[in-house]
RNA sequence: GGGCGCAUAGCUCAGCUGGUUUAGAGCACCGCCCUUACAAGGCGGGGGUCACUGGUUCGAAUCCAGUUGCGCCUACCA
């Protein structure tokens, strides 16, 4: 009874039907008091803004490998999912929300809006949550988190409470990075720095009393309006006269002091350096050394201020191409000189940052850092690749403290209360009545705590910290994090600090850090370029599974990938092979039970695929095991498609055919096992089409409750791989011969063997229906007395002549070329094995076992030549 | 300035601790084939001085050093 299979495998409703049925049943869901192993992911949580794109679909792909092989390895899975609130992001799209109804935010005042963001985040927030169910992902949904949630509040604000109680957390006057355009405090994480074509003006500053003049070099000459003092190297000779000395700073035409301070390089510039303490970092501390003013002449949105006198009101740019206007003018522009320098960008808004003087929250950071070196250094938590540790071991000796104030009104507020009458300051985990010191009132911080203040406890803040809770207890610490690389310092490292900090234990024990997807070209894809590929709509064009496949398939381990929409015809096209294999085994089996694999009857072909199945399953589960995501797919797919579709079924279908009972039974018991299992193993890349093929032909609920194979070193089998081979190469060669010279299939031959190996002649006589079927063949025939044919095409295998009599049909100068190219690379292989058998330092310095494999190749080359001349030769004569 | 990575077929990449490979795969290309699972396929074929230069070694695509090119990260480059 043949079953009706469409041709082309279909995915469309097969994806969304699992899905719903996986959903349904609860497969996602995660029981802390499970008796089994707990294996725990923590997914790194999307923007409540972001939408799925490309890096997050290869991101939670290999996420959903590990979950899903380990839940078939009998583990207790958690895939814990959520979303972050997105400070900066968030309130973005709900100020431009806001703006086309020619509103802003202070017009709804500070709680209106927030509600406003609340009701859009409802509305139109966590898109990306649903577009990640389509990929199929096992991600425990009923425990879905954000971190504005009550439960992640609770755990944002004990943290914020508790460091300041451990004297962690500080609120200091300090030049930190502003970003104009969002109006808030940035932490040098969030400061993008990009490579910019800029310039360095000379200015002169004329010296007081004198006609003289000292040049300073500048990149941002702006700034010129804040300075208060002129800085030279002690040391250096050109600018000794001039210590002490007063300058006129000009288009303002305040005194300037000339200090000497050892940071100032001579080298650089002019080697006299205007100083600027509120608006750079080094000028602020070099203030700080000799007690400078700190002037700040910029507006929170970057305008200048009333210190800038009459450039008051432009923008900074503005403000710049004005003052080199008006400094041209007086003469006192000296030089422009191209100059290349890198300027930090906000990472939300790319607005170039100032550095900006303002009172902000800090972290500590050194002691948390030190905690967290230690546990990458002694190897409690691993990097993959290990490349990373050096990366991270840098930037952790070399971190500052982390800025986590923001000047924004969605995200967690600070727990700081200002007392109106006497000015303390107290942090509280519920807000005092009133103030502790004076019983005066009290006036909360008006800023939020930066996103990553909260992301920063993903790993137990999902888990239900800081209540006790079940899930902490079974799921914490989690296993493996997978991320993008570009993410390590921002979370990865700080959740290593929280997690040492908080929970006295590593947050998870192992970090799988992948690349950045980018176009075939190799760049970035970003929305500006247009460059980016949705994954949702290769999904819907080629399937989730080949979009997943794809991915994966293409993805060096740990380096970045390069894509263009075509490549998902890779995924499609294999899980069209699956599709197809499914189909010529379940047309080839009634409905009847198939009956367990009989050892005893098993064919040459059987043990062969049982062999290299058992070897599969072993280095598959290796790969994985080992965070080796896409060389297990690769072994996964070189065993499935050409070991058991190109060769195992290709050699089953004889016996299928035969009408023998028996022999279909045993060849269908071996496919059926052997498919199955190769579905279980795929089932982690590829989870729909698995499940639909796999329960169709078991009859089982889902492949999901099944148990992931385990490889048995007892049926691996090297006598029956070794005799494969030989078959395997001899049908390669006639076919090759075959093909060359363009013998149509409809064309049977005659196949005749010479050998001196009786055992290699036996194992093919054993098994000449394979060599029949595979090649197109009438007969075979062993060392036999008939003529060796005058004109006949050739080839050697294994010492072994191949002879395949094609009178009437072979070009015989096609096949003396053929033959020579054969001949010329096995004499090249001669001659580099004679080589080295030659050297009498090879002989005496290589190990006994690699000499002997030398001097046996070199008698099977020389075999071959001689067996290919004496061919050639039959063919000159025939001609 | 510091660090890291990459450089193998036209393209994307394998090739783990040096010797069973006469350097592989996929895509692209060429030829034959709609052979009763699959043309989204099968069979066969062409195509590489493994970036360059030295070194270690009996032996290097593989290890070391340097050079060049590209990429990324990082930095208090006025």
């Amino acid at each position: 009874m043949k079953k009706e299979i469409s041709k082309i495998y279909n995915p469309k409703g097969v994806e969304k039907r699992w899905y719903d049925f996986w959903m349904d049943n609860g497969f996602f869901h995660a029981d802390p008091k499970s008796s089994k192993e707990f294996y725990t992911i923590v997914i790194p949580p999307p923007n409540v803004t972001a939408e799925l794109h490309i890096g997050h679909a290869l991101n939670s792909t290999i996420q959903d490998i590990f979950i899903r092989y380990k839940k078939m390895r009998g583990y207790e899975t958690l895939w814990m999912p959520g979303m972050d609130h997105a400070g900066i992001a968030t309130q973005n799209v709900v100020e431009r929300q806001l703006a086309k109804e020619g509103l802003d935010r202070h017009d709804l005042g500070r709680e209106k809006f927030v509600e406003r963001v609340w009701e859009w985040k409802e509305e139109k927030g966590g898109k990306i949550i649903q577009q990640l169910k389509t990929l199929g992902l096992a991600c425990d949904w009923d425990r879905e988190a954000f971190t504005m949630d009550e439960q992640r509040s609770k755990a944002v604000n004990e943290v914020f409470v508790s460091l300041h109680e451990r004297g962690y957390i500080y609120r200091a006057k300090y030049i930190i990075n502003w970003c104009p355009r969002c109006g808030t405090a940035l932490s040098d994480e969030e400061a993008e720095h990009k490579d910019i074509k800029g310039h360095l003006w000379h200015i002169k500053y004329p010296i007081e009393d004198s006609a003289e003049f000292v040049t300073v070099a500048t990149t941002r000459p702006e700034t010129m309006l804040g300075d208060s003092a002129i800085a030279v190297n002690p040391d250096d000779e050109r600018y000794k006269n001039l210590i002490g000395k007063w300058v006129i700073l000009p288009l303002l035409n305040r005194k300037l002091k000339v200090i000497t301070d050892s940071f100032v390089d001579p080298d650089f510039g002019t080697g006299a350096v205007k100083v600027t303490p509120a608006h750079d970092p080094n000028d602020f501390e070099m203030g700080e050394r000799h007690g400078l003013e700190q002037i700040n002449i910029l507006n929170e949105d970057g305008t200048l201020n009333e210190n800038a006198g009459k450039y008051s009101g432009l923008d900074r740019f503005e403000a710049r191409e004005q003052i080199l206007k008006d400094l041209e003018a007086d003469r006192l522009l000296v030089k422009t000189e191209e100059h290349d320098h890198s300027v930090a960008h906000c990472y939300r808004c790319n607005t170039i940052i100032e550095p900006y003087l303002s009172e902000q929250w800090f972290v500590k950071i050194g002691p948390l850092a030190e905690k967290a070196l230690d546990a990458v250094k002694s190897g409690k938590i691993k990097l993959h690749p290990k490349k990373w540790v050096k990366t991270y071991n840098h930037w952790m000796e070399n971190i500052r403290d982390w800025c986590i104030s923001r000047q924004l009104w969605w995200g967690h507020r600070i727990p700081a209360y200002y007392c109106q009458e006497c000015g303390e300051i107290s942090v509280a985990r519920e807000e005092p009545e009133k103030c502790p010191h004076c019983s005066g009132a009290l006036k909360q911080d008006p800023d939020v705590l930066d996103t990553w203040f909260s992301s920063w406890l993903w790993p137990f803040s999902t888990l239900g910290w800081p209540d006790k809770t079940a899930e902490l207890k079974s799921f914490y610490p989690t296993n493996t994090l997978v991320t993008g690389n570009e993410i390590l310092f921002f979370w990865v490292a700080r959740m290593i600090m929280s997690g040492l900090e908080f929970m006295e234990d590593v947050p998870f024990s192992d970090v799988y850090l992948h690349g950045i997807v980018r176009d075939e070209q190799g760049r970035k894809m970003s929305k500006s370029l247009g460059n980016g590929i949705d994954p949702l709509k290769m999904a819907d064009l080629y399937s989730a599974d080949a979009v997943r496949y794809t991915l994966l398939s293409l993805a060096p381990e740990g380096q970045d990938i390069r894509i263009g929409e075509k490549d998902f015809e890779i995924g499609r096209n294999f899980t069209n092979k699956i599709w197809n294999a499914y189909r010529f085994i379940s047309s080839n089996h009634d409905d009847s039970e198939l009956p367990e694999i009989n050892y005893e009857q098993l064919e040459l072909a059987d043990e062969w695929i049982i062999s290299r199945y058992n070897a599969a399953i072993a280095s598959i589960s290796d790969d994985i095991e080992n965070f080796r995501v896409s060389s297990a797919l690769d072994n996964a797919y070189k065993f499935f498609w050409k070991e058991y579709c190109d060769w195992y079924l290709e050699l089953i279908k004889e016996r299928l055919y035969s009408g023998d009972p028996e022999r279909v039974k045993t060849a269908l018991s071996v496919a059926v096992h052997v498919f199955k299992g190769t579905m279980q193993l795929l089932h982690p890349f590829v989870p729909f089409i698995t499940e639909e093929v796999y329960t169709a032909l078991s009859g089982e609920k889902s492949i999901m409750l099944s148990s992931m194979p385990t490889a048995s070193e007892k049926l691996v089998n090297k006598a029956a791989e070794e005799k494969m081979s030989l078959i395997q190469e001899l049908s390669s060669a006639v076919r090759a011969i075959r093909s060359q010279m363009s013998v149509p299939p409809s064309v049977k031959a005659n196949l005749l063997l010479k050998s001196d190996s009786e055992a290699n002649l036996r194992i093919i006589e054993d098994n000449r229906s394979y060599i029949e079927n595979l090649c197109k063949l009438d007969s075979i025939e062993f060392n036999g007395k008939s003529e060796r044919p005058k004109l006949a095409a050739t080839d050697v295998v294994k010492n072994m002549e191949v002879i395949l009599p094609l009178e009437g049909l072979i070009d015989v100068d096609l096949e003396i070329k053929r033959l020579n190219k054969d001949l010329g690379s096995v004499e090249n292989a001669l001659k580099a094995v004679k080589n080295k058998l030659t050297n009498e330092s090879f002989m005496k310095n290589a190990p006994p076992d690699i000499v002997e494999k030398e001097r046996q190749k070199e008698h099977d080359f020389s075999e071959k030549v001689s067996k290919i001349k004496t061919n050639l030769n039959w063919l000159t004569d025939a001609s």
